[in-house]
DNA sequence: TAGGGCTACTTCCATC
DNA sequence: GATGGAAGTAGCCCTA
């Protein structure tokens, strides 16, 4: 590989880097706003837990948290946990 | 609790959900934006698998910076020579 | 500090440490027999996830369990996602 | 499903969730034997901390060498110098 | 489907 | 004794 070659590579690799390095930033910095919102919350009353849970909640289908329930239902069921 | 404050915890709680809903929301389009970036990176003719591990070696470098630094006032304390 | 005064506490930092590594590996041992026992469920046809759950309520004080999901249906019914 | 079948169903589920329980309680054990070496150290003049610090350090040192091979390998593949 | 990285929960320690 | 913060541990998700 030439000189001009290998140089061209680094930039490329450095470019990449950086733009990389920079969006982690980025999320690392959403990620602190979403736990100074879930700070807020507690700060007011709110349990972080549920709440938590409740972000879950409307992120899983309709369907699919049904029948995760329903399951759940069953295996208690088997261990005679449910009335 | 009053009908009035009733509300008042369900619109707070509402204000909540959407905040960290629409936060989230952001942080997955930075997510896509990094996953697509290791592609173009990967398209140019990088190994993904070992842009990855530089990208990781690199914040692992700068935590071990800091890391020594505690480890160095922690046996300072620990032989009483910091106040 | 004499050298014998210091010999002892390098006997005795040593053996601490010993010990203590021990336990940690007969932990992670257990860990892993327990991460076994669920693969081994899981390739009978049950849900992990699910068992885990079961695992995790059979935990909890009965009582604290229905104050979480009192709260949890009260945030839900406040948001319309119930009924 | 028939009556004969569910029973097998039960049967296992209850088998493996004490299974796991079991497991936890030894775990547990386990724990809590560790708490009590850092206390007994504690108590002989050690700093937990620091303790703990060079438990973790010597942790790391035996995975940094596992790593640092496994870069090894990963910069051989990439250079096309590994099958 | 297995492994690794990321995220979240829990536990522990120190402070008030 | 309680609360807040830090660290260690465990679960989830995504990639290969």
């Amino acid at each position: 590989m030439s000189n001009a070659t290998e140089e061209v590579a680094q930039d490329q690799l450095r470019s990449f880097v950086e733009r990389i390095e920079r969006l982690e930033e980025e999320k690392k910095t959403i990620s602190d706003d979403i736990k100074d919102v879930y700070a807020e919350a507690k700060g007011t009353g709110f349990d972080i837990k549920v709440l938590r849970k409740v972000i879950s909640l409307r992120k899983q289908d309709a369907n699919e948290r049904q029948e995760q329930e329903a399951i759940l239902d069953l295996y208690l069921q088997a261990l005679g946990m449910m009335n």
